[in-house]
DNA sequence: GATATAATTCAATAGTTCATGAAGTATGGA
DNA sequence: TCCATACTTCATGAACTATTGAATTATATC
């Protein structure tokens, strides 16, 4: 993960149907979501999304898989780690137990 | 934090000299640095910061305070939380077992 | 008050991003 | 082979974003 890496990622999450996609996948976890169920679920027409999930798939963010006619997406959570790693690289001034309480507050998410 | 919070948030990280900024703000913690030293240290003109910092304030991701002469930033560590617990909000599908590994990794970074 | 320093605001222009309709590709079944 | 389904690609115009020079505001010092 560098600097371009890392801009392309966040330029991805900056689109409101790119965030709802990958908020969505997160919340699906390993089943994903086949890329027609997606643009249902979120009422988007079936080129646009796919533009969308082209840039999210580009940014490293979701990851695809064929099954059959249908694609599935899922969250890249490795992409993630790596996005959220180059963020906070060296935080807190060197000082790690202030980075103790942002890290604590993120676990409350799961 | 909710979704149009995000994308602004998003979009503030997804610029070249404000990823840089921030990035370097995260690194300084509690000593901040002031506008003007962000300027020569990223090697940017003085109006084209002020801008790219006007946004990150809006943004949420950093903080200033004036002293003096010179109006001093610092990173805003809510704002990250906030911003991160949005984007991973019931992730991997209702079993906190598979975030443990992604959390785990952050805390790599401090 | 006058001057210098630190930073912001403004208006204009150049560049980027977005959704869309139309067309194309891939897979599965009749 | 033909058709339907699932999805992607392409070209275009409309909307948005970034940088810049010039002007402005705020604070400190002489």
């Amino acid at each position: 993960m560098d600097k371009s890496d890392a801009l392309t990622a966040f330029a991805a999450l900056s689109q409101p149907t790119r965030l709802d996609v990958f908020r969505l996948l997160i919340t699906r976890g390993d089943a994903g979501m086949a890329a027609g169920e997606i643009a249902r679920a979120l009422e988007v027409r079936q080129n646009t999304l796919s533009a969308n999930l082209s840039v999210l798939l580009t940014a490293g963010l979701v990851r695809n898989r064929r099954e059959g006619r249908a694609i599935r997406y899922f969250a890249n959570t490795d992409g993630v780690k790596g996005l959220l790693g180059f963020l906070l690289q060296d935080c807190c001034g060197g000082q790690p137990e202030l980075c103790q309480p942002l890290i604590r507050d993120l676990t409350g998410s799961c």
